[in-house]
RNA sequence: UGCCCCAUAGUGUAAUUGGCAACACGUCUGACUCUGGAUCAGAAGACUUCAGGUUCGACCCCUGAUGGGGCAGCCA
């Protein structure tokens, strides 16, 4: 590894993470922007943030971090019809909760439509911006083609003073939504659309959640963007793909007005299988209502993701698994599952769940005793809790069969199988309903085996997770699978249609040890050999704990639960 | 059709011109185990999209081709 040389006060030292710390090295050695890096995350508050949004911020902060620089959370709000002080206030949550710190700065590009304002009155002054007439349909008829290019607007040429009153009417009110825009004077002839006169300012006569109606016309997103960067000293403006060709523009508006001028860099998005990543879609998804809500636990959203018990190391993890690149690509999601799992494993509680119980009698047990159960292999320190077992137990349904295929190694009619913590059982007779369906097993304990008694010598394949079923806790588990059955459903014509039906199944009747009692909404356990659950946030109630299946654990049988 | 960007194992990334192309996930073995988890040991899997060129030497530089992505909102 070779050390980044750095007379900064600041020294920073690392291996380039990806290319964009390379650029960032290479500005720190040119001294480009001094020595500063100052990063920010401009979402527009027209929806909840998801995990490629958690992919920037990580990006984002991370960088400010490593480098010692700053990292701003900046909404941009430039267009009142979408926007909602509810996604604000999502956004804000979401981001605190993943742990990027920005400070208390909590910006709004609304704030500097004064500015802006202004600004864009300099640059009619240099004449590199008029006010055009053109309605929308005349100006997308006059744009020209990708291979041809676009006409003059009639307008081009109005003199500054013109220019300038019809600007200052814009603002005041006096034109309907669209009759008039302000427009940058590049070239309509550029094989770059983006140049082609681009719209600065439109007419919009809505209410602003947060500038209320003091404002009519609004600054578009290249105009914006950039002024936002300059005014608040951003060095590195980080954003994805689709911007690449807004770049020359982002340079020209700052270079015309000759202020601050910070660098744009862009990268490719994530794309996670079987999900979909667009604000349009999982607005979609939740405004039909094919998912519960914003935060869903199928949803890729970070409060979906927090609900259904990732954790912000998780994700944070996952961010610096996945990496940075300029190539568009599809991450499997077994890379967020094996990021959750891996926090999971070594930080939550052991529990013993049956999610389908089956009716246990030990025939010759008598009596009700306290076992002792280890809370986190993983973590000593976590010490161990009681278990209490008595004569009737449940055990998971699918860990009996009466058939067994080759390899199975649970319990079957005269085998014997390990309860977990507890004692070595031998099934004795199977009880059936009339319909044929196994509904109670009758089983014997070998009274030598208890665990930890060192007196067992007996040796079982299976070992097996029961609950006590005088002292279960009744709960409700909802598991879920994949959202969608293809593996990139955005790509399909017929998306909607590639929902998973199966996506969600609830199980009104679990069973629980005791231990599980005091379980409060977002707390993690991991339900032995069944995977990681967390208490739900929305449907858990003082009588009804409910649990939400973060994931499965990695399984090399094959079960299914 | 015009412009811009990208191209490395199944997936995501690395290798800032050189000894067998690395890491993580996933997959498969084996060991261990009172979680078919975890852990440990190991394996398979890439002629670095193709074709030329520069060079003693190219994943890396150049040219072309092919493939993929983006752009014709008064969205961001």
């Amino acid at each position: 590894m070779e050390e980044i040389k750095n007379t900064n006060e600041n020294p920073v030292e690392h291996k380039p993470k990806n290319f964009i710390y390379e650029i960032i090295d290479e500005d720190i050695k040119t001294e480009k922007f001094g020595k500063q890096v100052h990063t920010r995350f401009p979402p527009e508050p027209n929806g909840y943030l998801h995990i490629g949004h958690a992919k920037s911020i990580c990006l984002n902060y991370g960088i400010a971090r490593d480098y010692k620089g700053k990292f701003n959370l900046r909404f941009d709000d430039t267009n009142p019809e979408k926007e909602e002080q509810e996604y604000v206030d999502s956004i804000v949550e979401d981001v605190k909760w993943l742990g990027a710190d920005f400070e208390e700065r909590i910006l709004y590009a609304s704030d500097y439509f004064e500015q802006m304002y202004k600004w864009a009155v300099e640059l009619i002054k240099k004449g590199k911006a008029y006010v055009c007439d053109l309605n929308a349909d005349e100006i997308r008829a006059t744009r020209g083609t990708l291979t041809e290019p676009g006409k003059d607007s009639p307008y081009r040429n109005r003199t500054v003073e013109e220019n300038l009153d019809l600007f200052e009417r814009m603002r005041k009110g006096e034109f309907e939504n669209g009759a008039k825009t302000l427009r940058a004077k590049i070239d309509m002839a550029s094989p770059n659309f983006n140049m082609r006169d681009p719209i600065m300012y439109r007419v919009v006569h809505a209410e602003h959640h947060r500038q209320g109606n003091s404002w009519c016309i609004y600054p578009t997103y290249d105009w914006a963007h950039g002024n936002e960067d300059s005014l608040e000293g951003i060095t590195h403006s980080i954003c994805t793909l689709e911007f690449e060709n807004h770049r020359p523009l982002y340079d020209w508006f700052l270079d015309s007005l000759g202020v601050y001028h910070p660098k744009q860099i862009e990268f490719a998005r994530l794309n996670l299988s079987y999900t979909v990543m667009s604000k349009r879609r999982l607005l979609q998804l939740v405004k039909e209502k094919h998912v519960d809500d914003w935060d869903d636990p199928r949803m890729p959203t970070i409060s979906g993701y927090r609900r259904r018990g990732y954790t912000p190391e998780a994700i944070r993890n996952f961010a610096e698994i996945i990496g940075v690149a300029k190539r568009d690509a599809l991450t499997d999601i077994s890379l967020l599952e094996f990021a959750i799992r891996d926090d999971l494993n070594k930080n939550a509680q052991r529990v013993m769940a049956v999610l389908r119980p089956l009716k246990v009698v030990i025939t010759n047990y008598e009596g009700e005793e306290n076992l002792d159960a280890v809370n986190n292999p993983e973590k000593p320190e976590a010490g161990s809790r009681t278990v209490p077992f008595s004569k009737e137990l449940f055990i998971e349904e699918s860990d009996f069969m009466e058939d067994p295929p080759k390899g199975f190694h649970r319990l079957v009619p005269a085998g014997e199988v390990r309860l977990r913590y507890a004692y070595i059982i031998k099934c004795e007779e199977v009880i059936k309903d009339a319909t044929g369906k196994v509904i109670e097993l009758h089983c014997t304990y070998d009274k030598d085996t208890k665990s930890g008694s060192g007196a067992s010598t007996k040796k079982v394949k299976g070992v097996i997770h029961w609950v006590s079923a005088n002292n279960a806790v009744d709960a409700e588990v909802r598991l879920y699978d994949r959202l969608f059955t293809v593996e990139n459903p955005g790509a399909e014509e017929d998306w909607l249609g590639k929902i998973n039906p199966n996506s969600l199944e609830v199980i009104s009747d679990a069973k629980i040890e005791p231990f599980i009692k005091n379980a409060k909404p977002l707390d993690k356990f991991q339900f032995e050999r069944l995977g990681y659950f967390c208490v739900d946030t929305k449907y858990t109630t003082a009588e009804k704990l409910v649990f939400n299946r973060t994931v499965t654990l990695k399984d090399s049988w094959g079960k299914k639960s």
